[in-house]
DNA sequence: TACGCAATGATG
DNA sequence: ATCATTGCGTAC
């Protein structure tokens, strides 16, 4: 018997089904979707692979043949369907095989918990028992169950489990997770090192500056993870692993995720909804979809507010009836905290979370739960597409135009093609919903192409806030350098006095943006990326927001020398200070990445926020989404332009979709709504279209001008970006690549255009130079050969074997 | 002739 | 990616 194999870390350039012997012992429990241990490459080192077929014969020099020395699952942890999704997604994302099957499982699937064991009661009468209590007793934060039997020599954890079930002991797991997640693996200092330090001491003979920034910095905060550190302190990684080596850091995980929503949370029945006539005729048409078994894609075309939430609840409570299981994807999880409980008030334990922040552990939990049937929703991320649930009846994602559906790292997929593919293979409907969709997806309901149901008032009678539109070169002129215009700072004082609350949306972080030598006008910029820098007052740095470069603030100039170095331009820390000052007795909270990325806090600040315990809340746009606050009844868009401008095809449909979603936070309940939307292009037509909240407008805007320029949705876009040390290789590597293409396609007919080489968007980041294709494509399988063929004839080219090639079908960045 | 390093090539 | 082989230049 053979089995065809996908193996781990093998290269596109040389990735394909590896035949290996099936020894007879294992005829019988081997499948298909199960893993294996596999010998590879000349030195035969073990790695992981996936069967993906079984055969009898085999072709091919019976002297290369190998045979699988081990079997890692009993039972197919990939699907047949799921096992198809990956192979297709190989194909249409050019990314190895294995990969594609693994963005599909939890990382570390055979991950075994790992336990703690603390002091539970202090004595034993036998002497043994006595011993290790008396050598934990020691240990404030217990042991791990591997280091006692170490210390004790003892081949396993028998002697300690039978001491922690008559209650010696205390045992608790502690999910270990992979080295990588840093977001939430924290650091403290020691306690050797705390207590040495309070005596003036130190475990460091020597302690460079960069040690002392960072024990200077902890003793402050208490505790912080790693890219915290590097951020207020400017060490990299490294120093602060060698002072965890050194014993003067300690790691530790902080659970980024729990669930409060467990206990405590008032359950409520889905029966008890009631849908408004609107709702209703959306419900109805979804749900006659869920029964024609059609694999098909609807969307649900509803305005901010108008109880989208609703008709999805309705919608998987009749899917849980038929015994099915439904997928919910949102766009980032952190946000949707009010989507979560509702969730959970209404559905209860029959809903698994997947998304980045849950422990290896909790991501194993769930991922079991939903394999089993025992969790029939399923709300998560873009990740949450591959869900390994066997009975799906409906996937709906909601906001399906924003841009985290889209991985960013191999497999380089997006949510929103795997859950079509599902939904094809499966004959069950997709629904993308939103209330500004991708003009893609609306053309597609336009031509009839998908189903469109449209709900066109907001939930309870709700008034959409009225808009205005604020020139800011009439500030400038009249005299006023501010980021509020009057007109703006005129509306949050009459919030303030009668204790409403207040957005404003400044989508920049940092403080200022750039620093500007006033004598020869050059911007700092960074020397690996050619980036302005931008100052962050926090830690007085100048950084580059691209590779994290930091270095400090000064006014003298590099270039000629001067001492007159201006910081200009506008972030969410300068508008905080201006604001404060204008409005000394507002409270005033920031939310942005800096504020956030420690503590996995957004829940907490919009809790607090929602309390009434702040008056304005100021933040990037990551105060627009999702959220429900009652008593915010002014919105304020301080710099409008930011995003209309960037040179991206999709620049104009991302400003509009921010723009309405933030005018749709107010307003949501009995009190009306204002936006005030300050821009220097008032005539701007997507400025205008958001204002007045009308997508067909803007849509009809859109389509047009994607139609002439051609760009998706009348064709397909990507990129092929290539990188190296030498600029000049990396560009000839860009350029022959494009020949090598153009070759290629010439002899068949497929439809394309390449544009370039041109230098990526950021032209270097850490040193390397980044030069792109892009590529206008027809999305049909003789494309995705042809480029598969080209990249895989493209990596034996030795003349570029250090230039790094990456194909992206969706982006062009 | 021995050794070290980089280029080369294959992965079952 | 990773390892083994090959080929070349330098050291002994």
């Amino acid at each position: 018997m053979i089995a065809k194999i996908a193996v781990d870390k093998a290269a596109f350039g040389f990735d394909k089904l590896f035949d290996y012997a099936v020894p007879p012992y294992l005829e019988e429990k081997i499948r298909i979707g199960c893993r294996v241990m596999v010998p590879f490459g000349a030195g035969g080192q073990k790695r992981q692979g996936m069967v993906f077929g079984l055969s009898e014969k085999f072709e091919g020099d019976p002297k290369k043949l190998k045979s699988i020395p081990f079997l890692l699952d009993e039972e197919p942890v990939v699907s047949q369907e799921l096992m198809e999704l990956a192979q297709y997604l190989a194909v249409h994302t050019f990314c190895p095989l294995f990969e594609a099957v693994k963005a599909m499982l939890p990382p570390g699937l055979n991950f075994k918990p790992v336990f703690r064991y603390f002091v539970n009661c202090e004595c034993s009468e036998n002497e043994e028992e006595q011993r290790i209590i008396n050598w934990l007793r020691k240990k404030k934060n217990g042991a791990e169950g591997a280091n006692i039997n170490k210390a004790f020599g003892f081949t396993d954890s028998a002697f300690i489990d039978s001491m922690a079930e008559r209650g010696l002991l205390k045992r608790e797991e502690s999910t270990k997770r992979k080295i990588g997640d840093e977001t939430t693996k924290m650091v403290r200092i020691s306690d050797k090192q705390l207590g040495l330090m309070e005596q003036g001491n130190s475990l460091l003979k020597k302690t460079t500056p960069k040690q002392a920034e960072i024990l200077d910095f902890l003793s402050e905060a208490g505790a912080a993870c790693v890219k915290e550190i590097s951020y207020f302190t400017a060490a990299g990684k490294a120093v602060v692993e060698g002072l965890e080596k050194k014993g003067v850091l300690e790691f530790f995980e902080q659970e980024a995720f729990r669930r409060p929503y467990k206990d405590g949370i008032r359950r409520m029945d889905p029966e008890e909804i009631v849908l408004s006539e609107e709702q209703k005729t959306a419900f109805e048409g979804i749900a006659k979809l869920c029964d024609s078994e059609k694999g098909c894609s609807a969307l649900l075309f509803g305005v901010t507010g108008s109880g989208k939430t609703q008709v999805f609840i309705k919608l998987i409570q009749r899917e849980i009836e038929k015994g099915h299981q439904v997928i919910l994807m949102v766009p980032e999880i952190s946000l949707t905290p009010q989507m979560m409980n509702k969730f959970f008030a209404y559905f209860g334990d029959s809903v698994a979370v997947m998304h980045s922040a849950l422990s290896a552990g909790e991501r194993i939990d769930e991922w079991k739960r939903i394999a089993s049937g025992k969790a029939r929703i399923i709300v998560g991320t873009r990740s949450a597409v591959f869900a390994p649930a066997k009975e799906l009846g409906l996937i709906i994602m909601d906001e399906e135009q924003e841009q985290s559906y889209k991985s960013d790292r191999s497999p380089r997929f997006h949510a929103r093609e795997a859950a079509a593919f599902r939904s094809r293979k499966l004959g069950i409907p997709l629904l993308l919903a939103s209330a500004t969709p991708s003009v893609e997806t609306f053309y597609k309901a336009q031509k009839g192409k998908i189903a469109l149901f449209e709900m066109t008032e907001r939930y309870g009678g709700a008034e959409l806030p009225e808009s205005v539109i604020v020139d800011m070169k009439n500030e400038v002129l009249s005299g006023r350098t501010g980021v509020l215009s009057e007109a703006l700072a005129e509306e949050i004082q009459f919030n303030l006095d009668n204790n409403q609350q207040s957005i404003l949306l400044m989508n920049r972080r940092g403080y200022n943006t750039v620093a500007r030598c006033a004598e020869c006008g050059t911007v700092k910029a960074c020397p690996r990326c050619n980036i302005p820098l931008i100052y962050h007052r926090a830690n007085g740095r100048l950084m580059c927001h691209y590779c994290g470069h930091s270095e400090p603030a000064t006014t003298k100039c590099d270039a000629c020398g001067s001492e007159y170095v201006m910081y200009s331009g506008c972030g969410t820390q300068k508008v905080e200070d201006e604001i404060q000052a204008q409005f000394p007795e507002a409270r005033i909270l920031r939310m942005d990445l800096d504020t956030t990325m420690a503590k996995f806090s957004h829940d907490r600040h919009f809790a607090d926020f929602a309390e009434g315990k702040y008056d304005i809340m100021v933040g990037t746009q990551m105060v627009a989404k999702g959220l429900d606050f009652p008593n915010v009844t002014l919105v304020g868009v301080l710099a409008a332009d930011m995003t209309l401008y960037s040179g991206d095809y999709r620049s104009y449909e991302r400003t509009f979709s921010l723009l309405t979603q933030v005018i749709g936070r107010c307003g949501r309940a009995k009190l009306s709504g204002r936006a005030y939307i300050q821009t220097y292009s008032p005539e701007h037509s997507v400025i205008e279209r958001s204002c007045a909240q009308d997508y067909r407008m803007f849509y009809e805007d859109e389509i047009i001008n994607r139609k002439v320029m051609l760009y998706p949705p009348f064709c397909s876009m990507g990129s092929v970006l290539f990188s190296g040390t030498s600029e000049k290789m990396t560009r000839e590597a860009a350029a022959a690549f494009s020949k090598l293409l153009e070759e290629k396609v010439a002899k068949t007919e497929i439809p394309i255009r390449i544009l370039g080489p041109t230098p990526s968007h950021v032209a270097k980041i850490a040193d390397k130079w980044r030069w792109k294709l892009i590529i206008k494509y027809r999305p049909d399988n003789a494309f995705f050969e042809t480029m598969g063929e080209t990249l895989k004839e493209f990596s034996k080219n030795k003349e570029f074997v250090k230039i790094e090639v990456m194909a992206d079908p969706y982006d062009i960045n």
